[in-house]
DNA sequence: CACAAATTAGGACAACAGTCCTAATTTGTC
DNA sequence: GACAAATTAGGACTGTTGTCCTAATTTGTG
């Protein structure tokens, strides 16, 4: 079993090209040629491209909600969760450089087509936002949601800036920064440990 | 004199488009119906797309650049000079919950078009980083470069995430702690006053 | 007024998009 | 092995895109 199924292989494809070169620039064509199918077959597994683009999200929510688990059990403390969370920023630095941020880039590219799925990707935001929110919240923080959105932001910032200068450097520094940041805002409960859930 | 001309009208219609749908997802068609002209008196003045939207990046260019030097004008401190800034977060509020900010959302979109004109695009980028930075020299500050990025990043992501969350209160909510980071910085050197250029 | 230049209109053109159909092939089950 | 279901291939179709051509009209100049 957990053979890739000829649908997991596009929507696979479909994930990358979206990232890569954004969703209307992404054609039928290139996805088929990327999973090395007929147009043909690709119509049997979805009927049109929306429902390609509604699979993509589907699959990064999972995606995403995986990683919150990983690092739920990881970090010891909500503050070292939350670094997990601004480490990513290093992590892809690479792709992000080339790409933006996967989640950032899509959801303006669908508020500006005004696309039906908007609300779906936005939830990939919310995501982080409850998820962070959680944290602050653990670490006794009155205005968690407030702190969340706040590292949201910077983060999304860093991306879009080193997206267009290219710029590895300024992110690792950045990423410093946050936790710095992160660093002053825990002081007194940081020392709090949480149960797991 | 100064009767706005076809092509004036073209490349501001352009412009306006090129912000609210984002540059691929504009046809010739829509910038014709915009400018209620045909497609034929269209290619007389721009040969391609591409010809467009390098006029398009130009005029923004001359209109950040004039913002500026108003600012420059305006702001009898470089912290107020600065605040300007941060204030077009709330001044284009609504239009940044809709459609984003121009300069960001645009670099991305080319970034992933691998488009001809990312370089010029980014220039946008680079006026707003040397303006702020040259603010954070006349403050003393040494890592001045530094404290400009920082705050263009901060202000990407608050205008991505107000445009995928739809939230006013939240740019106005980082406006001000912007502004707080920026006494916080500025505290000592502040009370310096700049002569004009 | 005459005449050249600039501008405008309308549509042709090929390329490409998303969509959909049909026939061949593979797969799974009795 | 037989047969139904699922999958795949290849191409047709319709609309749209960026591009480009030609003819008509307007504009400016002597």
């Amino acid at each position: 079993m957990s053979y890739k199924t000829t649908r997991d292989c596009i929507v696979e494809a479909a994930d990358k090209l979206f990232y890569q070169r954004g969703y209307e620039h992404t054609s039928f064509a290139d996805i088929a040629d990327a999973v090395k199918i007929s147009r043909g077959n690709f119509y049997h597994h979805f009927k049109t491209k929306d429902e390609i683009l509604e699979a993509v999200i589907a699959l990064r929510i999972i995606h995403t909600r995986k990683m919150l688990e990983q690092w739920e059990a990881e970090g010891t403390t909500p503050a070292e969760r939350i670094r997990c969370f601004i480490r990513i920023l290093i992590a892809n630095r690479a792709k992000i450089m080339l790409y933006g941020c996967p989640v950032g880039s899509l959801t303006t590219e669908l508020a500006k087509l005004d696309h039906a799925s908007q609300d779906q990707a936005n939830k990939l935001f919310t995501l982080f936002r409850t998820w962070l929110r959680k944290q602050f919240n653990l670490l006794g923080r009155e205005d968690a949601d407030a702190l969340a959105m706040h590292l949201l932001a910077r983060s999304q910032g860093v991306a879009t800036l080193a997206n267009a200068f290219r710029d590895k450097a300024f992110i690792e520094w950045e990423a410093m920064q946050m936790c710095n940041w992160l660093d002053a805002n825990t002081k007194g409960t940081g020392a709090l440990r949480t149960q797991q859930p």
